[in-house]
RNA sequence: GGGCCCAUAGCUCAGCGGCAGAGCACCUCCUUUGCAAGGAGGAAGCCCUGGGUUCAAAUCCCAGUGGGUCCA
């Protein structure tokens, strides 16, 4: 194993007259022009010397720190290049967030497969880290949104092969930009200290620097250059091997909001950003204190910074020493701190939702909107406990303004929705709580651990809330400290088992050349001619046919493959379906053409008319559904077809009828224009500067160009085959919409002839239903309407004439027979009704204070028997007796019982026997 | 993408194989004169839809629809 020690010595540390010491303290090694340092400078090791005494010259604003940082780069020749969304799986799908500047350039730059968008460049990217939600506003540094300042610059050897090649600048560069960073700022180098360290991350790993001033980190410089290697030669601290990348990249990372921090010299980092903000939450929630008390607060801040708080269970212990060095009770020492940590907190996930929701993330129960979602519940529940009565839109908006959002009115709109959702949880919670302390404080019992992972997993009640509710009602619950390990055990916590699909013969395949792809060179073709590269056999018996062009569609980006006939002179073979791997064509065909033949391919043509106008028609759909609905509109999943097409979209709440057709005008209309429909292959990095990442609603290509398709207005990133004009199109018509899960709405259309067919299926409906009911189609639902009250009055009569019809018979007659049991009149009787007249039957026999034994053979043998109150008599015992004897059974309470049988033929001899029974059971 | 929960009167919910229930709201009357008043009476249900099991399903099973919630 190789050690990393050489990797940090650098010829600019000798030049400038660093030296490498080791921490007196932690035993970390650092570099520092300050010979005489005993220690790395970082908390715990040494404190905060800023606060109160910032340790730039000039006190500069976030937006100004930002500003500085990126002209800094810009001046030594970086392209700056503008931030990306927060939502990183809008351009990758291997993580939700964008938790640092690198993400921007993962995975395709730092894999070498695209070129950076300029080489080195400089940006201040938005990030989120969820990891830290708990810390904000207590350790006053930690923050869920902050800017990273990156440069970064990408090198490979020459002649790799990758999208960019040769050294920009490396190890030496990066460390003197940095030092001259601090210098032009006015820091005095010789006050800063580089703690070499190792950073290990998504498969690769490198030596890096913490640079710290003043206590405070203010930059990492990370130099990635290894890769995880089975074989390698290094060891990493996740305990990995890793081997030498033939690439190197500069990760560097800077904290704008720590910057910032440091020229203002504030007590905590929240009131060097967004002042304003914090000024304007501690008025509305009235926190005015004292100078007094404001100078404690103050003093405490200032403590805090010196203390080693990582982790706001560090603060919480810390709270005891900080109130003794100050000389007030811990007690009113929190009572003076906790609002203020609230409001930092509520200041930060305000700014968190403006960045999420400016960007375009809709609260949902699954993904990034999960995680919006979440956010905004813990600010709601903060801006309530500090007493907050600005409404919580109104705080998102005052941050997205502050960010330059210009889609406000959305993000507001977004927020008020998702606000009454929890609003509306919290009731049913209340509600469902209530009444379960009130079960349990009738019990004299505890509320068991079961029903609170209940009421939270299933119902979204946090135990504390279950807790609070119950202490009101009286009722003990037990917390245990392992919760929402239960929570996560009820999950199953088992991994799915990811099943690898199997590609068949795909050793061969990735020797094969790329199949040239005809369809793309002129999609309204349908005949070609082609080689045969390679045939395999099938498993099924058809074959596996390689050309060397085609103008097959293979399946992808949700639309369907061709279909069509391969042919030689000899043979004919029906294609069936159309894959692509690694960018060779297979086509699943029943006949063998057999290798190095020529062929004739023909595509089913009106088959791929209609995928072409079902997709050209989604591209049409979407763009209509985002104007309609809002720029956040965006396509969460989609599959076309010959017959009807649908489309998943973001959105944050049920659309309505109106907004149905309000899409379906816009889309006819773009249709009625007859506009081009065009491609183009720009660069990927042109194409998302001129498009923006909206581009990728159908997923993320690969590679340097991409392919993108222009209908009308809209523009998308898109391998799909397309219709020359939207007039080709000839109609759109949505048939339906439905939320399939929460802030995902799914639009089912058709188009063209299909649109047609879909429509005509509609009016059939309606003719058939109209000639039914034999009145004009625009009155059917009035008809309908009618026929179901008349139906349900109907039902109510019948209801009452049964009970009139029951109260006559058990009045007068009928051919019933009376017998005496138990000192009563029993009425056995046979009335061949349903189970409805028996039962009014036997209830007005009971009226009269008999026995009421009733047989019915309607459908099958049924019985009714009825008994008045205080006659000692069984009625589910005479049932089940009675029942027996027609191969049934029944039962039920002692005073009315039913049962029957299908031995309808043994409905008398059953009833005949009724009177031994009833004097059986009476004297049992 | 996965798990779990729910659907019964206008509203909030109980019932969990055997006659469809309560509170609030509503209507009529009485007593009162109000700040959630009291009393008497009444009206109000395709127990979400479709299948299945059963002598019998609001109730059990399966599927669908709609809603909620937790996790990745």
């Amino acid at each position: 194993m190789s050690d990393l020690a050489d990797e940090y010595r650098l010829d600019y540390f000798e030049e400038e007259g660093f030296e490498r010491l080791t921490c007196e303290t932690c035993g970390d090694h650092f570099w520092t022009r300050d010979a005489s340092r005993e220690t790395c400078g970082e908390p715990p090791c040494a404190e905060y010397g800023f606060i109160d005494d910032p340790g730039f010259e000039e006190t500069l604003s976030l937006e100004e720190m930002r500003e500085t940082f990126l002209s800094f780069f810009e001046e030594r020749d970086h392209g700056r290049v503008d931030p990306y969304p927060v939502a990183a799986n809008r351009w990758r799908d291997d993580v939700l967030l964008t938790q640092a500047s690198i993400y921007d350039f993962q995975p395709h730059v730092t894999t070498g497969q695209s070129p950076p968008p300029s080489n080195p460049l400089v940006v201040s990217q938005p990030c989120i880290r969820m990891q830290d939600i708990d810390n904000v506003g207590k350790t006053g540094r930690h923050t869920m949104a902050f800017e990273m300042g990156g440069h970064h610059a990408f090198n490979a050897d020459e002649g790799a092969g990758y999208a960019y090649e040769g050294e920009v600048y490396w190890k030496e560069e990066t460390v003197r930009y940095c030092v001259e960073l601090f210098e032009e700022l006015g820091v005095d180098s010789s006050e800063l200290t580089l703690i070499e360290d190792v950073w290990v991350g998504g498969g690769n790993a490198g030596p890096c620097f913490e640079v710290i001033y003043q206590g405070l980190e203010l930059a990492t410089l990370v130099f990635m250059q290894f890769e995880q290697d089975p074989d390698g030669d290094y060891e990493m601290k996740d305990g990995n091997s890793y081997s030498e990348m033939d690439r190197r990249v500069v990760d560097t990372g800077y904290g704008i909001e720590r910057w910032t921090w440091m020229s203002q010299g504030t007590p905590t980092v929240y009131e060097a950003i967004y002042p304003e903000m914090i000024e304007f939450l501690r008025d509305n929630a009235g926190l005015d204190y004292t100078d007094e008390e404001d100078e404690i607060v103050f003093r405490a801040a200032k403590l805090a910074g010196h203390m080693d708080i990582d982790e706001a269970e560090d603060v919480e212990a810390a709270r005891d020493t900080m109130a003794e060095q100050l000389g007030v009770e811990t007690a009113r020492l929190v009572e003076l701190m906790e609002p203020l940590e609230d409001i930092y907190a509520i200041a930060d996930h305000s700014r968190t939702l403006a960045y999420m929701l400016g960007d375009g993330i809709v609260p949902s129960n699954v993904g990034t909107g999960y995680l919006a979602r979440m956010v905004l519940r813990r600010t709601k529940r903060l801006v309530d406990t500090v007493g907050v009565d600005a409404p919580l839109d109104e705080l998102v908006d005052m941050q997205a303004d502050r960010l330059g959002y210009d889609n406000r009115d959305t993000v507001r709109d977004i927020v008020r929705t998702e606000v009454e959702k929890y609003r509306e949880t919290l009731d049913r919670g209340g509600r469902k709580v209530r009444q379960l302390a009130d079960d349990y404080a009738e019990r004299g019992e505890p509320i068991p651990v079961t029903e609170l992972i209940e009421l939270y997993d299933s119902h979204g009640i946090q135990p504390d809330m279950v807790a609070e509710i119950a202490a009101e009602r009286g009722v003990d619950v037990d917390v245990p400290d392992n919760f929402y390990g239960l929570v996560a055990d009820r999950h199953g916590g088992g991994q799915a088992v990811e099943v690898e699909a199997t590609v068949p013969h795909e050793k061969r395949l990735d020797e094969l050349p790329e199949t040239d792809r005809l369809y793309y060179e002129d999609q309204q073709r349908m005949e070609f001619e082609a080689v045969v590269l390679e045939v395999f056999d099938r498993e099924d018996g058809d074959y596996d046919v390689v050309l060397d062009q085609t103008m097959f569609y293979p399946e992808g980006g949700g639309q369907p493959p061709d279909h069509g006939t391969i042919s030689t002179d000899d043979v004919t073979g029906e294609v069936t379906d159309v894959q692509v791997h690694g960018g060779v064509i297979v086509h699943t065909c029943d006949a063998d053409p057999g290798t190095g033949e020529f062929v004739r391919g023909q595509v089913d043509a009106t088959r791929r008319r209609r995928l072409m106008r079902h997709h050209t028609a989604t591209h049409v759909v979407i763009h209509s559904a985002r104007q309609v609905l809002g720029e956040h509109v965006r396509q969460a999943g989609a599959q076309k077809g010959t017959d009807s097409s649908r489309i998943d979209i973001r959105h944050y709440e049920s659309i309505s009828r109106e907004q149905v057709k309000e899409i379906e005008h816009r889309a006819n209309e773009i249709v009625r224009d007859n506009a081009a429909v065009t491609q183009e292959w720009p660069d990927r990095h042109e194409a998302e500067k001129a498009h923006g990442f909206d581009l990728y609603q159908g997923g993320i290509p690969t590679g340097e160009q991409i392919r993108l398709i222009h209908v009308a207005d809209d523009v998308q990133a898109c391998g799909g085959t397309h219709v020359g004009r939207t007039g080709d199109i000839g109609a759109i018509k949505l048939l339906n919409t439905e939320r399939i899960q929460d802030g995902v709405i799914r639009l089912t259309f058709a188009a063209g002839d299909a649109a047609i067919d879909a429509t005509h299926e509609i009016e059939d409906a309606l003719y058939e239903t109209a000639e039914l009911f034999d009145v004009a189609n625009e009155d059917v639902p009035e008809t309908a309407a009618r026929f179901f009250d008349e139906w349900k009055a109907r039902g109510k009569e019948i209801e009452d004439l049964k009970e009139q019809l029951a109260e006559a018979r058990a009045s007068g007659g009928g051919d019933s027979e009376e017998i005496e049991v138990a000192d009563t009149t029993a009425v056995v009787q046979r009335i061949d009704a349903d189970m409805d007249e028996l039962r009014a039957q036997a209830n007005a026999v009971v009226e009269q204070g008999s026995i009421a034994v009733l047989g019915s053979g309607a459908s099958g043998a049924q019985f009714v028997v009825a008994v008045p109150d205080g006659v000692a008599v069984n009625a589910g015992e005479v049932v089940g007796e009675l029942a027996g004897r027609v191969g049934g059974g029944g039962g039920g309470p002692p005073d009315f019982a039913q049962g029957g049988g299908p031995d309808a033929d043994r409905l008398d001899d059953a009833l005949e026997a009724a009177p031994e029974i009833l004097r059986q059971v009476a004297n049992a």
